[in-house]
DNA sequence: TTTACTGCAAAAGGTTTGCATGGGT
DNA sequence: ACCCATGCAAACCTTTTGCAGTAAA
């Protein structure tokens, strides 16, 4: 946690800009959990510990937690966009149940060759790559065949 | 093009729903380029040529055209979902530059054999994937260099 | 004839921004 | 003291929805 801090007030120093209360607050909570997280579920968080921080500040900041090298988008849903944890964690991908929204991590070094490869054919310097890999979970394969195949349609 | 169609109008029977114009003005001018493309590009190249098709129907019809297989949704950005034909083309993946915006395609192998790895190690059906690789293309690597660092900040 | 589909306009929900205040440097 | 950062509320933008009229089956 305290590493996540220093990088960040170093950012901050290097920057020209200030460091504040409600920045490392953000920060703190951000990684008080492992998980992927939005921002009204970030902000809930902080009002239940009492926190008077407002949700334009988490807006406002996301993106310099983002520049800093701390936390990257990873996928838009429901309406909103989804963050996770880069520090300290190796680059990982995601299985993604679309049916209970359950998450698997996996790391997969060939997507590390295949970054290369682009690099050599295209000319293109490679800054992330995000792969999302969408399915049924173990758990819900057998719901999904009960339910029938019109199911996905949803209102239609 | 009339393939396309053809598709829509079998799950539309086969669905018990129904075909109307609208429906067809909206398929014929996603598949009128092979660009990729968001609602209101879509809407405002419907209004040039005449059309009085409103937003409200694309965004109603959107899903139904991604549940038959002609579209799916690539990538959100500027505040808005960003979609890409399906039908037609071998399921490839995108470079981005972060700066120009101009797109890549390129199609990998390698990930079918990801998937089914993945499909075997945690027992999940995978319905798609999406690999999304930012970075800086060929022109602007060069630009990026003398903007200096600082410049992917924006704001800040 | 039934009822799904459309257009319009209003609403909803996430994100951004203007402004006055407060606080880091 | 300067001026960046914050909180609040309003604005903004994309997407959804209620409703009344229209048209496909």
């Amino acid at each position: 946690m305290e590493d996540e801090i220093d990088l960040f007030r170093f950012f901050i120093r290097e920057k020209g800009l200030r460091n504040t209360p409600e920045r490392e607050e953000i920060i703190r909570e951000i990684f008080a959990t492992h998980d992927h997280f939005d921002v009204d579920e970030l902000y809930l968080r902080l009002r239940q510990k009492g926190s008077k921080l407002s949700k334009a500040s988490i807006y406002r900041n996301i993106p310099l937690i983002m520049t800093c090298g701390l936390i990257r988008e990873v996928w838009h849903e429901d309406g909103h966009m989804h963050y996770e944890h880069i520090y300290g964690h190796h680059h990982h991908c995601h299985l993604r149940c679309v049916k209970c929204g359950k998450i698997i991590e996996f790391v997969d070094d060939t997507l590390n060759a295949l970054e290369k490869n682009l690099e050599k054919k295209y000319h293109f310097k490679v800054l992330d790559h995000n792969l999302d890999v969408t399915g049924y979970c173990k758990g819900c394969i057998g719901a999904r065949e009960r339910k029938g195949p019109t199911s996905i349609l949803g209102g239609y």
